[in-house]
DNA sequence: TATACTAAAGTCAAAGAAAGTCAAAAACAA
DNA sequence: TTGTTTTTGACTTTCTTTGACTTTAGTATA
């Protein structure tokens, strides 16, 4: 078995473990597995992304930490089914219509979308339209994500 | 817990306590903590700024001290005010302080500030900083403003 | 009064402590 | 062989801690 499964499986036993929380220090983790600390973001890159209904967040710097979660099961199926059908570029107005989708689902209130549509307006995510889609697709899929976390 | 954090909650707590005025001796502070008087300034730089609702004033020689007072801004609207307010570059944790504090000011929800950390953490936005700061400057104060109007 | 002394607070840059990135090398699978 | 996944490590970025040096204000003294 392979270092990256052997991690993979001890953050997921955590998770189980923690009630779908778990906060590591990436160093103390890679000395504890014997490898290099950047093999810690191989395993989260590969086998905690979004769309497998993982969040994670981390700090850098003195007393840093990576903080994994995984989506609550209540209200998670509509919005894990969105994340996982949206593609890796998204258009303004194929978010209009998730969120709305969302909003009539009783997922997300109207303010919350409000919020979405203005931070991730073409006006907000810049000129380069390439970029712009594939950053909204990335950052609705983790701002979703997120929350059901 | 750093350092950092313990004493950035400790103040808040004392503001909460007082009204929104504190007022402390650098030099004391820094010894309950156990710290070097200079990291009380870079706590009160990190923050305790102007864009997130705080005025800090101080006097030195004989007798001085630090006041730190939670503003209320012209005309009220502390939306308003933070997005005039906030540089046209935004880090993550700069980012995480105004929405802390937009928190317990009762203007965004748990939930609203959760779909903003989620939709504009370094995650989400790319691996270029100039062009992520920048994205999440123009979208937080577009998805503030539009939350408004 | 002018001058020195003392007791604050402020500034800034270096050192330290994490996490992140990227691409080459190695291992594995088809 | 050829393509994919994993492992490694050099280098980068972010955030915090520390300390030497500066500035300011009050107090005591010549």
């Amino acid at each position: 078995m392979k270092v990256s499964d052997i991690i993979e499986s001890f953050l997921k036993e955590l998770l189980e473990e923690n009630g779908g929380v778990v906060e590591i220090c990436r160093n103390d983790l890679a000395t504890q597995f014997h490898c290099v600390p950047s093999q810690i973001n191989y395993v989260i890159a590969t086998r905690f992304k979004n769309e497998n209904g993982y969040a994670v967040e981390s700090r850098r710097g003195g007393g840093g930490s990576v903080r994994i979660r995984r989506v609550q099961p209540a209200g998670g199926n509509i919005v894990m089914h969105l994340v996982n059908h949206m593609g890796d570029r998204v258009g303004y107005q194929e978010m209009v219509y998730f969120l709305q989708d969302l909003l009539s689902a009783g997922i997300l209130s109207e303010r919350e979308c409000k919020l979405l549509l203005g931070a991730l307006s073409d006006r907000a995510l810049g000129t380069n339209v390439e970029y712009r889609e594939r950053v909204r697709a990335v950052a609705l899929k983790n701002a979703l994500v997120h929350l059901i976390s």
